[in-house]
DNA sequence: TATCAAACTTGTATCGTACAAGTTACCACA
DNA sequence: TGTGGTAACTTGTACGATACAAGTTTGATA
């Protein structure tokens, strides 16, 4: 299926080597360079590969000193966690999708000035277990929308329908607090807090293509992130149920 | 001062070229080939030099097509931004910090099993321009707590003190109702959504060094998380006011 | 007009080399 | 005996060349 390229196959072999044998934290493995002549291929390939097994938490190296076997097996699984995204789908895929509104609509004006005047706008209750998770509100710019049924959008998420059109995305997380109508979809007290996500996706060729509200019950769900130094980048973000 | 690399010196050149030349957003840049024979630098060298213009939204690409100059300029600033960390420090020196308490106490119980029974507790409220803009709880395990003081909290943040005794962190994301002693301090109504962050930092060694929380009206505050792909891993987190 | 192939483009894997910068071990000298 | 300098390692990174996969455009041909 997937393509085998040198450096995943040595990385795989690195990988046997490491779990195998004495998984002491810290313990050394053979330098770059004689791992590159085990393994007959050129350091960078070496590098590549011992940066993919950084990557996944297995080993990792100081300048100067060598690589190591790496210290944190909790981080390890923690990274290897999906995205929000890749945990939405799944529970879209594992639970039922409600499909309360479906049609063309004149878009509210914050979204027209991003997807344009006339949009379909699709409301949704995701439920887990029987119980209300997610009201999501999605407002998908007509020439794509126009290939969508009301079938579709209560099998599939628009993210799966849409894949190969769709580029990155900006996400903005907020609070506020449930109006009347979306307290009794969501089965909580009005007033009471909600996580509010407002998604922009554009399409691959950098326009607008989707803007969508996903509203969380804020005792029922968190966003977990993790930064990889105290100041440093997230490393990966994931939603808690 | 920083050394200046070959790739480094092409992106100016390319940066001066997009920005004086037609900046029509679209307009297509010469090939990698041209380029690189243009520079007298290899199409690796190149590559590197157009990749950085891209992280900075000033240029993208289609595979088979070509290189373009880029299509929203607003995702240009957004992108050059500092993560949550980065804007947080930055707002604690720029304002002021109002240090509320300040000592050791028995640590509450979903602390205690992180960082140890006896903590040093600091509730905090920062101010923007005057007005309460985050409240903030920190438990510091003793061991580091013992060499801080009160002044030393009230003008630098946790992460500018002990930033090299600090390792990665772990946040979570969610959103309660403020009581009243905070509804107070923050100005807000009792009972209005709230973003609560609550953070984990680990300190060189892997165990647990600070547990904080992060309290901000949800009004005034959201976080914007910029995702590569649709599916793709976050690429920055940062703080919206 | 519709289709297919050729000639582009970027994307990525691989080889090589060179040098900067951190770490360790050892040897000479006070 | 201790101390300092240096040599010999290590990783980190810049740069070069090449090969091929894969997407796009263009033009020739049926």
């Amino acid at each position: 299926m997937a393509r085998s390229f040198r450096y995943q196959e040595i990385a795989e072999s690195i990988r046997g080597d490491v779990e195998k044998g004495v998984l002491a934290t810290g313990a050394l493995l053979p330098s770059e360079s004689e791992l590159s002549a085990a393994h007959d291929a050129s350091r960078v390939t070496i590098r590549k590969a011992l940066e993919q097994l950084r990557g996944e938490g297995l080993v990792d190296s100081r300048q100067g000193f060598g690589w190591f076997v790496g210290s944190s097996p909790i981080r390890q699984s923690l990274d290897s966690l999906e995205t929000i995204e890749g945990q939405l789908a799944e529970a879209g895929r594992s639970s039922e999708r409600r499909v309360l509104q479906f049609g063309f609509v004149q878009a509210p004006v914050e979204v027209e000035a991003l997807v344009g005047a006339e949009v379909l706008e699709v409301k949704r209750l995701n439920l887990a277990d029987g119980e209300p998770f997610a009201y999501v509100t999605v407002w998908c710019k007509a020439s794509l929308g126009a290939d969508l049924s009301r079938s579709d959008v209560e099998e599939s998420t628009f993210v799966d329908l849409l894949l190969d059109r769709l580029g990155h995305a900006t996400q903005v997380i907020s609070a506020i607090a449930a109006d009347a109508a979306i307290a009794v979809a969501l089965k909580v007290d009005e007033g009471s807090p909600l996580l509010r996500v407002r998604r922009v996706t554009t399409d691959s060729a950098g326009g607008n293509a989707l803007v969508s509200e996903h509203l969380y019950p804020a005792r029922r769900t968190e966003f977990e992130v993790t930064l990889s130094g105290p100041t440093g980048e997230p490393a990966g973000l994931r939603l808690v149920e």
